[in-house]
DNA sequence: GTTGCTAATTTGTGATCACATTTTCAAATG
DNA sequence: CATTTGAAAATGTGATCACAAATTAGCAAC
């Protein structure tokens, strides 16, 4: 096996020059990384060296290092026993427990959040939404993780900072990358959502019909593959 | 205010030596380290150091970072602006939260593993909440803290490896600094837990029983300081 | 006694180096 | 042709150093 690039472009990142905004380097690192891999710009299996990243960002091994390190604890990557960090497989089983832990944790965050969103909050996700539609009409998939991500992340993450949105960016981290793969795969014609059935559940502070909607969501989006999606995407890969 | 101890014998790590069993010196630190903040070795506030950490293990200060960002990005350890690393501190705010978080994530958890839980697995169960109760009648706070994680994690890690065990401990990761402090300050005679009451509901095979034992067990733990408490703490802190 | 400033110390960051482990690849053997 | 063996290259790890930023300490001024 060892190199299966499974027909994307591969690492394509760090567009944008180190800003120096008092941002260690570590933390650049890490933040490309990070959107590199919510973005599906790592194709799972890839084995992330140091010198490798190191090299294609300009830095020296050590800030990339650490920020490896912080990627790894938040399962966005994965350490095998023989010391070496890769970009992690996706399996069935793997994916199904993500989707129930993923339903249960972002249905619990958006109740928790709905109290909170005023009619600000509200118009931003109706925007947010919007943009997903179009990019989706564009057929531009970076463009729709990122929105589609926005969206959700904006749902929740309302006053401050609540001990919820770390755990549902690390569950982020780590079906995005197959997720980009599983879209490229089916095509961006058949994504669906329930992100206007969220909203009207807002509107209406209709907590079950929220929870609801988030899980079906949830439900038809990561958990809406099929055995035969599976085959077909090894039999890519 | 800059060292408030608040009363507790400090930074008693370390008591292992390196055993070289092909663990990296990094992971050692890291290992040691989550265990002294899970058994509230670190006092929240407290700040933590690079050189002061490597030369309390004895090692260079090189592993010791990559095991603080380890704990930085699991929320054990807080990074502040400054660049610098502390225990962080408890907000009545934060606790709430925290509380609310961990009642539907191990309920959630906990509801998952019931129906793969056999009886030897419910045996070994039933033997760790009686080593609680020991602990608790012996006044042995330390040892408390580490069975009844023990129970917990027993309970919800059942099969291979499920995605909410690490959210969990990254939950638990957070509280429990102050856990052991709160502890410390009321007294160990008001421990109670909802264990038999839980064990029971996986016997009886009652999902919804289970799913009610934890909730309360979680609330009637770390949800019951009041306000009274927190003022106290406060003022002995 | 409090405030404000400067020097000294402490601390985190990033780079580099040496070393051990692992992987890769080519030649040799069956 | 498949398998094994060995050298060579690549990779992660840990230590050390130089440097910049932050904290602390000491001292003067009010």
């Amino acid at each position: 096996m060892a190199h299966s690039q499974a027909s994307i472009d591969d690492t394509q990142i760090a567009p944008v020059e180190l800003g120096d905004a008092g941002i260690t380097r570590q933390e650049w690192v890490y933040l490309q990384l990070k959107e590199a891999v919510l973005t599906g710009q790592f194709v799972p299996g890839r084995s992330v060296t140091l010198r490798g990243i190191a090299q294609m960002l300009g830095t020296s091994p050590t800030p990339v290092r650490e920020a490896l390190r912080r990627l790894v604890a938040e399962r966005a990557l994965e350490a095998h026993g023989n010391r070496r960090v890769s970009v992690p497989r996706m399996t069935p089983a793997k994916l199904s427990d993500l989707c129930a832990v993923r339903a249960n944790l972002e249905a619990f965050a958006a109740e928790r959040a709905m109290p909170l969103i005023d009619d600000a909050h509200l118009e931003r996700l109706w925007e947010l939404d919007a943009e997903v539609d179009a990019a989706i009409e564009a057929g531009d998939i970076r463009g729709y993780l990122q929105r589609h991500r926005a969206f959700h992340f904006t749902l929740y993450d309302v006053g401050d900072a609540s001990a919820v949105m770390p755990l549902i960016e690390s569950v982020w981290l780590q079906f995005s990358p197959f997720l980009r793969l599983a879209i490229h795969h089916i095509g961006s014609d058949y994504i669906v959502d329930r992100h206007v059935e969220a909203l009207h559940a807002v509107s209406a502070r209709d907590a079950q019909a929220l929870r609801f909607a988030i899980e079906a969501d949830v439900r038809e989006g990561l958990g809406s593959l099929t055995e035969q999606d599976w085959r077909e995407l090894e039999a890519a890969g």
